[in-house]
DNA sequence: GCAAAAGTGTTTGACATACACCCATGT
DNA sequence: ACATGGGTGTATGTCAAACACTTTTGC
């Protein structure tokens, strides 16, 4: 069944990147110290973040796997790793830095060889402040213009996109996609970039400032010859998200 | 592999239903030449089913077990088998009848003897319409008397009460609580059922009939000495839930 | 003084809420 | 005729949407 869903995937070139293919593959989650021959009695569990940014306009995600195998970064909790805790370090290692949010998106066991997996899918949001390339074979990849993925990995994250746009309807989720401090055309444009729309600005602001989750700081930007802004800071306590995440999610 | 036989398991029938108990792993991927006493290197994967039906005007939980080790619902998946698919088996068989609904709820990692387990949590719906007490040793017990339960099981019931009741109130979830054909009243004792309030009868009927998921039948029912009440279908096709679950769940 | 982005109010329609009485039936 | 639950409409407030001009700065 999981297999009609994969294959079902017209991404074209998408087939070629697939985990079975090539030998390059050394850092596959079960190929590390793999005793030739065991029993392995139990899936792998590999849980895989997608993490966004917004830089340049445009929304991007995190991959890595080098520029002609590029994937979702990932890797496998230990027994005593909590999900969240292994998601956690799965994005700061690939990220080289600390994500804003993380949230838990899916299951799904893929009978797929060379293993029986189980993949859980997270989504991170990091604030466009933390600017560079992540460190290693990482790359930040226009959400417009992905390379090949595995379909799993494909499925992940475009699932991922999508939560995250429809999040943006009732929740505070984009101000993790923000740097410190920053300007409310900032944010107005952080949401046109991942809604793909244009938002009203004076029904933009009212929202955002009667919601009460924004501090207005002393300080103003000054930017070109126009001007300046002021700069708003997201109001530290209202950071939680609610009722999506489970309340015991910190064992999780 | 011997492992997975002593994991407690007292499902009985839903236990021995998978494909993947007993002996014969042949369908695994890369387990096709098994050494006794390897190392086991995944977590056991064990899918829970939080179902709920409304009875008695009280929202009810369905349990297996027995009376005095009450559980959820639970079983594992086999390899082959999409996570949904499994909670579905699981779901009917402690059931003895289909659920009307079912989401995926969370994923959590448990590091707890005997053997790390990894938990997917389930909501499933029930209609009030299939009646009688689950077969075997299953009951329905009524939410707010629940007898005492693994943690892991309490944080599992409680989680699905939680999205059971913030879901209510953005979608059409509580119609799959109710039988085929109902009355608006049943409808809203419904809600007022699961969200533990009063409704204002005029104002949920204008809401509920203006949403366009109801059908009215030609039909009446005839309950005591009053004024018939019209009947009401769920109309198909507005049935499927939406965004909050993956357009590839199928596959999950 | 002009270009360029920041900032600010009012009007309108849609929707949720509060609220009370008549209707159809069985006894 | 009366008891019981079924069924209906109106007035009010809240909130989201549409819409255009003035302000501050750099050059």
């Amino acid at each position: 069944m999981a297999n009609r869903q994969l294959e079902a995937h017209p991404t074209g070139p998408a087939a070629d990147a697939s985990p079975s293919a090539g030998t390059a593959r050394l850092d596959h989650p079960i190929g590390q110290d793999a005793v030739p021959g065991a029993v392995l009695d139990g899936p792998s569990v590999d849980v895989r973040v997608v993490a966004f940014t917004v830089a340049g306009g445009a929304l991007q995600v995190a991959l890595d796997g080098g520029p002609d195998a590029a994937r979702i970064p990932r890797g496998k909790p230990s027994p005593a790793e909590p999900l969240d805790a292994a998601a956690r370090r799965i994005s700061r290692a690939a990220l080289g830095l600390q994500e804003q949010y993380l949230e838990q998106l899916y299951t799904l066991s893929l009978p797929e060889p060379p293993r029986w997996t189980v993949i859980v899918g997270y989504l991170a949001l990091v604030s466009s402040g933390r600017g560079g390339a992540p460190p290693g074979d990482g790359v930040w990849s226009d959400t417009a213009d992905l390379p090949a993925l595995a379909p799993a990995d494909r499925m992940v994250a475009d699932y991922a996109l999508t939560r995250l746009r429809a999040k943006l309807g009732y929740t505070n989720i984009a101000f993790h996609l923000l740097p410190e401090t920053f300007t409310l055309t900032e944010l107005q444009h952080a949401y046109e970039t991942i809604l793909a729309g244009r938002l009203d600005k004076r029904n933009f602001r009212r929202r955002v400032i009667a919601s009460g989750i924004l501090v207005q700081t002393p300080d103003k930007r000054r930017d070109g010859s126009h001007r300046p802004a002021a700069l708003y800071r997201f109001r530290p306590g209202d950071d939680r998200e609610t009722y999506l995440t489970p309340p015991w999610a910190a064992g999780a």
